[in-house]
DNA sequence: GTTGCTTACGATTTGCGTAACGATA
DNA sequence: TATCGTTACGCAAATCGTAAGCAAC
């Protein structure tokens, strides 16, 4: 057994069980490929992989626990190179961050850049993708950290999930919409009643804007829904109907020709977080750039929950629905923080909301 | 870096960074481990060992993190053979326990032979030295188990601790010594009185023993300490003094020159567990094994707890003093098994006092 | 016919052992 | 001088690429 078979073995899987694909991403040939897992299934003594004639199917069932034993494997290989570099001070290096297409168009360049001009031999990788796509890619060791949006703290194991900043929905209109020329601030009721051009995810149950429609026994029309918030911004331009995004893709130009409408409280707020996979050793970079993405957690703090084998430590903040309007609990729930288990969430310097946090990234 | 790299490294700290020694451990040449150590410290690109001259002093800070992971990467491709070895039910093997005297002499015969009968083709290496002896073998991957005694689970991290069964001190007197003559029990006053002969860790504070004469105000003289129970028992037939030894180290020959005194109730009783490596992949013999030592554990329970990242999950039974008796305490106490960590010790089949276990392991 | 895995063969590289060398105490 | 690690060299084995073969769709 060696570490070339059994990263050969794990390319030939994430490549969908086609070992031409895989050699190729491997900068290798088809047949060293093939032998090296021939070699393999010999020394092991069965089959990893299940054939349909000569092409791969699937895993064998102790195939499934070899190729289990083998992530941790080339994890770690992956854990000593980046301790390695990072001690001779390697300057180049590489950071991939999946997340959604909000956090990359609106939120991340401005920090992005700002570890760019600190590590100028750093290239990194962003790509959008939805929230459970970002969360499999960090999974799979594809990316060094996910950053999702979820009102709770990601489901996901072998993970540490913190907090970044909370944000809630804006609602645009154009400036002869009726709830536009209200005088006073407008009710979900109000809104209900009006098409609406929001996030495709909106129509999913669990989402912010069906929760608070829901609470309010109101179910919207949506006159158009889209993963881009420049499409949602149009399409208000154009007259669809009112546009509900997130806070953070409302820029000052666009309060030039629509108007923004104050519906704080009104929906509850969400929570963006950056997931990391826990025992994944991260560079020093990218260290570096997490302490401007979350000042408020420390450093060390940071690194023995990427270490420790406990749960994730860091307890998010909870939000609540009192009298009608959502609502931020000022503590942590303390069913959901046995002593042995969590650190406390640090709320000296709380994260902050999306508006604030963005006139200090952006300025 | 190869996996054969990673394990030579391994090698040459497990011989006292002694390179000579490692190769000749490894059946390799010394030349071919010292080139294959240059050749990944070249690749890493720092020492990986701090160095005095030639010869290697200890582990650079860098180089300490480094093999942290390496034996996280070795024991994974153990876990791979074994996993292997199993599913084509490769007949022949190796169980190695490292247990305490006792246990190796009087204990783990019987069903380490019933194990043999079962799979002829498994060698078994049964070492005994002292608990924290033990342990470190566990922890360092030397041994599949350990078989140790404590009052309280044994301190140890990333194990899982089964507890097999539960034993008190036996009392041995010439039968012309006073206590044997006596018509009622000995009380510990009494015991104390009179010099004992037992075993060395006996003069441990955290002992049954001293525990037990602790909470009865008296500190008994040793006039002789020893690990052996066999010295024990020779020792009072030359009548020097009263024995106490693990009621397992009693036979039925011993009641045939020697008084056995009833001291029920006396002394705390002592748990002895066998301690397993969590992640660690054990043989299919070994969970046969198992199964006979520890019939009140089920086999999925044990396999779920040997992969699970949760705390250890068997709960020890608790002893306490009770009226200067000391008692064992019918359910395990609920403040130490918090519902997300442990299932609750299964005691429709409790484990058993070592007296009845021995009728059923010797018989 | 196209896709995809296996086998065969030859060039290159790598690994490993023997032997000589060097440094330390 | 003995111990221990490094360097040098040569043989044997493994690796990898090219090319041919073969099965499935």
């Amino acid at each position: 057994m060696t570490l070339t078979q059994l990263r050969y073995l794990a390319a030939i899987i994430d490549a969908g069980f086609n070992i031409t694909e895989a050699a190729s991403r491997l900068n290798a040939t088809q047949p060293g490929v093939s032998k090296q897992l021939k070699q393999m299934e010999d020394e092991l003594g069965f089959q990893i992989f299940v054939r349909r004639g000569k092409s791969l199917e699937g895993l064998s069932p102790a195939g499934a626990k070899v190729v289990e034993r083998a992530r941790v494997i080339l994890s770690e290989t992956a854990n000593i190179r980046a301790l390695a570099a990072d001690h001779r001070n390697e300057a180049r290096g590489e950071l991939a961050v999946a997340t959604t297409y909000t956090q990359a168009r609106f939120v991340l360049p401005a920090t992005l850049a700002r570890l760019r001009t600190l590590h100028p031999g750093i290239d990194v990788r962003l790509n959008p993708h939805s929230e459970a796509e970002a969360l499999a890619l960090l999974g799979a060791g594809a990316v060094d950290a996910a950053v999702v949006s979820s009102p709770d703290r990601p489901a996901a194991t072998g993970v540490v999930a913190v907090p970044v900043y909370r944000w809630s929905l804006a609602a645009l209109a154009p400036r002869r919409h009726p709830l536009a020329a209200a005088s006073r601030p407008p009710t979900l009721r109000e809104i209900a009643g009006h098409p609406l051009v929001t996030y495709a995810s909106a129509q999913r149950p669990d989402s912010s804007l069906a929760r608070a429609f829901g609470a309010a026994g109101r179910a919207p029309r949506l006159a158009c829904a889209t993963r881009d918030a420049e499409v949602i911004k149009t399409c208000v331009r154009a007259g669809m109907g009112l546009g509900l995004l997130a806070e953070m893709a409302v820029a000052e130009a666009d309060a030039a020709d629509l108007a923004v409408l104050d519906v704080d409280g009104l929906f509850p707020l969400n929570t963006t977080w950056v997931v990391l996979r826990r025992g994944h050793v991260l560079r020093g970079y990218v260290h570096d750039w997490l302490a401007d993405l979350v000042p408020h957690v420390g450093r060390r703090d940071l690194r023995a929950a990427m270490e420790g084998g406990a749960e994730p430590w860091i307890e998010p903040p909870h939000w609540r629905e009192v009298r009608g309007r959502f609502q931020l609990e000022a503590e942590p729930r303390s069913d959901l923080h046995p002593a042995r288990n969590v650190v406390p969430f640090e709320i000296a310097q709380p994260p902050v909301r999306a508006a604030e946090r963005l006139a200090v990234s952006c300025g």
